[in-house]
Formats: structure tokens, C-alpha cells, sequence
RNA sequence: GCUCCCAUCGUCUAGAGGCCUAGGACACCAGAUUUUCAUUCUGGCGACACGAGUUCGAAUCUCGUUGGGAGUACCA
């Protein structure tokens, strides 16, 4: 039997590391045993998915290298004849109704009319009395042949599995010491099929990786509590079910499953940092897998030759940027010099358009550009005490005045609306000076801190900021100069200027 | 709440009963090289969550406790 593998995204939003991470594991098993791997698009949720989503997720993945043998036709990539590789063509070819069909008929699922109103109340109802949330079967019982005389009559209605009410499920994954045990009584009355018609994740899945020929599902641990359901559906549906195998899920650094708020999770982000696709896919495999003799730099082609699934760690691994930024320092320096140089200018390219207004007043000669620059280009800048303390600041003084003003941007930026651009930041800076140095408008501070009022004048700590963002006594207009900074930088280096006034 | 999963240095991991006074990598600290910085090299810090068993012997097996995570949608 030769091996097929798939990944199944879903086209919402940006394409996701977590797709990438799931996908080199799955291309590197396919390839390890000579098989396939195959992209499919679910795109089954009609409110949230994207055209442009998909296409994202083409480009990232042709990026990693992790080229699919079948799938969507995209830049030499895809094709096969077991499409087409989006679900929600595969809607309009009738292929899951068929199968929602078999299973109403053979008794195995149902129509149920409870509106979302009803299923809200109930939901409340149980989580209020601490019991077990879950659908309360309550159409269950229905005879069919009125079921769907109701739902010709235009009744809004969405069709359910009927799972087991008693008995256990037992299944073992090849990476858990333990087999999985669950009572059927535990496992929810699932909607198979939505009321637009189009079928939830469950029965597509089951559908098409039976239809696509998979032979092994590796997946992330989210959804190893619907295993059950999608086994069950398998032997109702008369398959043999695929080896299901589940994958630890990437971290934050606090070990919640990893998420934008917390860590970059678009790996459009990681593209337009400047990682390369190399090092970003070596230090993805490094995580919940290793070399057999500990090598930690290896090309994908390597990878494949070694990867061993059952040697795969299911323990969720954080996701460590410092070590991500390590191996792409490696992976860079290692470049050719055309590739380097290709990427050099990329990188100048993506903010020149936007710096250069601001940069040109003070050019004479092109080369200018880059020292003008600098500071927006740099991770970090270095500050020197000296430069920080404008005319008739002392340290403590000039300290104070930067620690506000830093609350006051940390304020700033998680209000609604914030705007971080040239204008509004004049404006919040501005009207941040006048009320602290309105006449009483800190009736209760200290003498000390009222006497510090009469330090708030915009020319100082004008200067004040333009040398803590920039490490530079002469820079572009400082409104433009922050916002081009950008908030999470400007705020960082108002910190770094405090410690150096320590 | 309920159900399920997981548990070695701060982080990623090696380790499938004796090779473990637990190895490597990142981070951190110190030193060497470098005019500086970075790179590179050397050294240091640093973990088997806890408690019972099984065994001559346990990081490795079992049970419990604790801790962390996930799921609980007409999202995937």
C-alpha cells in the first residue's frame, strides 16, 4: 500500500505556522516511505474563508518547499486524479449530501430542528447545573419520513450523527503509550451536515480522505476528542478508516497553544522578516522530533531521510524564536553572495518607499540613505547618556519624563481606535504636555513632582524622544520618525533610554 | 464544570531497566580570538514535578498526587 498523506487547512486569514509545521511532518513521512502528499482546501465555513486565503497558503507552502504532489493546480504544483482538492467544489458535486443520505437512511443519523436560540438556552441551562455540555438529542427520536416532510416544507434544519449511547470506544495512537478510551455517552450528537447544506468539518474529513485514497492522518492533538466521532463515521460509512495519528501543538512561550497574540503565527510574517524558508522549516523540525545522532542543522531532502514518525515527541513544544533567530543567522551567513545580496535589498526595499520622503530633506548623496536610515532599519539602537539629558534636565528629571511618557504611549496604543501615525501621534503628544502642565492638574502630587511639571516643554522632551527612538540628536521630523518606528520599537527603546539613565 | 492528552535543564531535545555522578542545542554568565561589535572557540550555570510500588537495580514499567494543555460550535 503506498503511503498518502494530506494536510487539510482552512483558508481563513493568514496562512499559519502551524499549517507548515503539521505539513513538514506529513511531507516528510510521505516521502520517507515513497508516498504522496496531498494538499486538500477546507473551505466549508462560507463565512470565513477566503479565496486569497487559499492562495496564501500555495505561495507559503511552494515558499517552504514543501511542494504537494497533489492538490489544487497552483505554480507547478498539484493536479491528480482524485480532485477536485477544494471542498467547496466538492459541495457542488453533491459528494457529502450522498453520504449524509446513506447514513439517514441506514438510521445512523438524523434530521434535527432545534434552532440556535434553543441550543444557547440548553447550553446555559447545563453549564449552569455543572453538567456535561452537549446536545440533548432531543430531535433524535423523530421518524425520519416526517423529518423530511418538515424540512421540505422550507423547516430550517441540520442532520446528526447518531452516536452510540452506550458502550466504549477504544482507540490506540501509535505515539501514545495508553490506548484512548472514551464512553460513547460522553460523545456529542454531532452536525454532520450545517443548515446551508454544506457539511461540517467531521464529514467532509472522513469523506474525502476516504475518497482521496489517505492512508495516514497526521494531525494536531485538537483533535484527538473528535477521533471517536470520525472513526465512527468511517465504519458507518462502510471504510476502512486511515491510521490517525496525533501530533503535539505548538506552544506560546506561557504553553497555551501557540496564538498571534502572543507569537507570530503567519508565516507571511516570518516571509516578510527576511527568515529563510531553510531556516524556518530546520528549526520547525527540530521541534517535538530530532537527527538520530543529535545534528541540528539539516536540509529538508536530510530530514526526509531520517524522519521517523514514531520517533515524533507528543509533547507540545514551545515555540523559541531565540533559537529560531539562531538558525537563521546560520542559514544567512551560509548564503551565496548573490543570494545574500538579493536578500540585503529586499530588505531595504520593503520600508524605502515609505522613508525615503522623510530621509531626502537631509541627503546630499544616495549613499546617504543608509546611515540617514538606520534607525528604522536597526533591531536596536545605541543610546548615550548624554545625548538624552536636553538643556536644564538632570537624569532623574529626564528618567521621569521618559517613564510617562511611555505609560502614556503603552495607554495610547491599547485604546480603541489608536491610531499610530504622524498626525495623531502630534496630537496625543501635544495634548499630553498640556495637561500636565495646566495649571492644577495634579493638585495632589508632591512639590517635588509639581516643580518637574514646569519641565514639560515640548522642545525638550521633543529632544528627549527623538534621541531614545533613534540613538540620533538629528533625525526626520519626530511624529514621522515614531510612526515609521513603529509603536512596539518606540516603546521598547523609551525603556532601554530609562535604564541607561539609571 | 465535564472529557481527553501530556510531564527530562528557562526553552528545544537525547535517553526505549544497569552504558546516567543524565548527553547535545538555544538562551544566560565567564574567558580566548576580533581595533569595536558580531562570528568562531573554550569553560560555567542549569533538569529526570512529587509520592508510593514492581525490580538486585528505574529518568525509563505501574498506580496515585500535583502541574500544564486541549476539546466541549450549524469553526476548522
Amino acid at each position: 500500500m503506498t503511503v498518502r498523506v494530506r494536510i487539510a487547512p482552512s483558508p481563513t486569514g493568514d496562512p499559519h505556522v502551524g499549517t507548515a509545521y503539521i505539513g513538514l511532518i506529513n511531507y516528510a513521512f510521505a516521502k520517507k516511505n515513497g508516498g504522496k502528499f496531498v494538499l486538500r482546501i477546507e473551505d466549508t465555513d462560507q463565512t470565513r474563508c477566503t479565496p486569497e486565503s487559499a492562495k496564501a497558503i500555495y505561495d507559503s507552502l511552494k515558499w517552504l518547499g514543501l511542494c504537494y504532489d497533489e492538490g489544487p493546480m497552483h505554480d507547478g504544483m498539484g493536479g491528480g486524479d482524485r480532485g477536485p482538492y477544494i471542498q467547496s467544489e466538492r459541495v457542488k458535486a453533491g459528494i457529502y449530501q450522498k453520504f449524509a443520505d446513506k447514513l439517514l437512511e441506514q438510521g445512523d443519523a438524523y434530521y434535527c430542528f432545534c434552532t440556535a436560540r434553543d441550543l444557547d438556552a440548553m447550553r446555559k441551562r447545563q453549564q449552569a447545573n455543572n453538567e456535561p455540555i452537549m446536545y440533548n438529542r432531543r430531535c433524535r427520536g423523530g421518524s425520519l419520513a416526517e423529518a423530511r416532510e418538515r424540512a421540505a416544507k422550507g423547516e430550517a434544519f441540520v442532520i446528526r450523527m447518531k452516536t452510540p449511547l452506550e458502550g466504549e470506544f477504544v482507540y490506540k495512537d501509535r505515539l501514545r503509550k495508553q490506548p484512548t478510551v472514551k464512553g460513547w455517552k460522553e460523545i456529542d450528537d454531532q452536525v454532520l451536515l450545517k443548515s446551508d447544506g454544506w457539511p461540517t468539518y467531521h464529514l467532509a474529513a472522513v469523506v474525502d480522505d476516504h475518497l482521496m485514497g489517505i492512508t495516514h492522518v497526521i494531525r494536531a492533538e485538537e483533535w484527538l476528542n473528535s477521533l471517536p466521532k470520525h472513526i465512527w463515521l468511517n465504519e458507518h460509512l462502510g471504510f476502512t478508516a486511515p491510521e490517525y495519528v496525533h501530533v503535539g501543538l505548538l506552544r506560546n512561550a506561557d504553553k497555551s497553544k501557540i496564538s498571534k497574540r502572543k507569537n507570530p503565527t503567519s508565516l507571511l510574517w516570518y516571509q516578510k522578516q527576511g527568515y529563510l524558508p531553510e531556516a524556518l522549516l530546520n528549526f520547525l523540525a527540530l521541534l517535538g522530533h530530532s537527527h538520530p545522532d543529535g545534528q541540528e542543522k539539516f536540509t529538508l531532502a536530510e530530514m526526509c531521510s531520517f524522519f521517523d514518525l514514531d520517533r515524533i515527541n507528543v509533547a507540545g513544544p514551545v515555540f523559541d524564536m531565540a533559537k529560531l533567530r539562531h538558525l537563521q543567522g546560520q542559514y544567512f551567513r551560509d548564503l551565496s553572495p548573490e543570494r545574500m545580496k538579493a536578500e540585503v535589498y529586499r530588505a531595504i526595499d520593503s520600508k524605502f518607499d515609505a522613508l525615503l520622503p522623510l530621509v531626502k530633506e537631509r541627503m546630499v548623496f544616495g549613499g546617504d540613505f543608509v546611515w540617514q536610515s538606520e534607525p528604522f532599519y536597526a533591531d536596536s539602537v545605541t543610546l548615550h547618556a548624554e545625548d538624552l539629558l536636553p538643556k536644564g534636565l538632570d537624569k532623574t528629571q529626564a528618567k521621569h519624563l521618559l517613564e510617562e511618557t511611555q505609560q502614556a504611549f503603552k495607554r495610547y496604543v491599547a485604546g480603541d481606535g489608536a491610531v499610530w501615525d504622524a498626525p495623531s501621534l502630534e496630537a496625543f503628544v501635544r495634548k499630553f504636555i498640556e495637561d500636565r502642565t495646566a495649571p492644577g492638574a495634579l493638585p495632589d502630587a508632591t512639590p517635588e513632582v509639581q516643580s518637574e511639571a514646569a519641565l514639560w516643554s515640548p522642545k525638550s522632551l521633543f529632544m528627549l524622544l527623538r534621541v531614545a527612538a533613534t540613538g540620533k540628536r538629528e533625525s526626520p521630523p519626530l511624529f514621522d520618525t515614531l510612526a515609521q518606528i513603529g509603536q512596539a520599537k518606540v516603546i521598547e527603546r523609551l525603556g532601554l533610554a530609562q535604564q541607561k539613565l539609571r
